[in-house]
DNA sequence: TCCGGTTTGTTGCACATGCAACATAATGCG
DNA sequence: CGCATTATGTTGCATGTGCAACAAACCGGA
């Protein structure tokens, strides 16, 4: 009784050796510029783009990160001033998340670096029409 | 003058958010059975399937390990007397590793736990010419 | 043959992560 | 209301990982 088609065993074999090794790549271009993590990346422009102040909560589900991770991750980012932390009205247990200034300035700076090291992790080697099946596949997973 | 397709950034973010994901998830199955982590079933169906000895150099290359992480993995695997490391003929720096009778015998306990978490997490999303497509398109950005 | 450069593998150290336990606040049910 | 349950976020501890430095062996050209 196999409930595992060969495909799909294909499929994540590729999966879990593509995925982490992309990672790398990417995550050592931002730090060959001396940029932090891709981690600090991805909260400054969730932040960023929701426009309004976010839930610790609500982040964490937006880029599947576990609670005690993000806890520590934000503190890191607090540290360097690149975010905010502010008591929550609604709810004395949390905290509203805000980008700063200088979050803004560094996601900015960053962004040409990045954006260099997906297109040649990814961009490049997939026609559009690829790239879009891509990630049509992948959200299925989610 | 932008390099990156609007596409292609769908992509790296689906990638970036789904991957890691799964991949807890279906640790999560292993270790909730007791079993250890998905890099020992991957480093013990590599050796075994490979059938022959392999250098640690070859593995590394076949699973993309960094040396230093697989040198401490195959210490751990060493010690729970899963793999041996033999001396190498050719070349004194290396070593051959093979796969022990204990080792394969965790492995086929395992692959059940394995497949089945492999099979809710991606394969029942997918349909086979889904599953399919997935595989090369990923194998496309090795 | 000799010697610089490369390849293979290991290790000390700092840092990141997972887990379990915890603290505190909200929620809901009797 | 009162109290158990759930939700949110943090932290101590053990473990895993990345980096840089290292040791040892191999290779190849002069």
């Amino acid at each position: 009784m196999q409930q595992l088609s060969k495909t799909g065993e294909r499929a994540w074999i590729a999966l879990l050796r593509v995925a982490p090794h992309l990672m790398e790549t990417v995550e050592a271009a931002l730090k060959a510029e001396g940029f932090p993590p891709l981690a600090w990346y991805d909260v400054l422009w969730e932040l960023e783009r929701a426009g309004a102040p976010l839930r610790q909560r609500d982040l964490g589900e937006r880029l599947l990160v576990a609670r005690y991770n993000l806890s520590r991750l934000l503190d890191r980012l607090e540290t360097d001033r690149l975010i905010e932390r502010q008591p929550c009205v609604d709810d004395a247990r949390g905290f509203m998340l805000s980008i700063t200034r200088a979050g803004k300035a560094l996601r900015q700076k960053m962004w040409p670096v990045y954006a260099e090291a997906i297109a040649a992790a990814l961009d490049r080697k997939l026609t559009t029409a690829e790239a879009d099946t891509l990630a049509k596949l992948l959200d299925k997973l989610r």
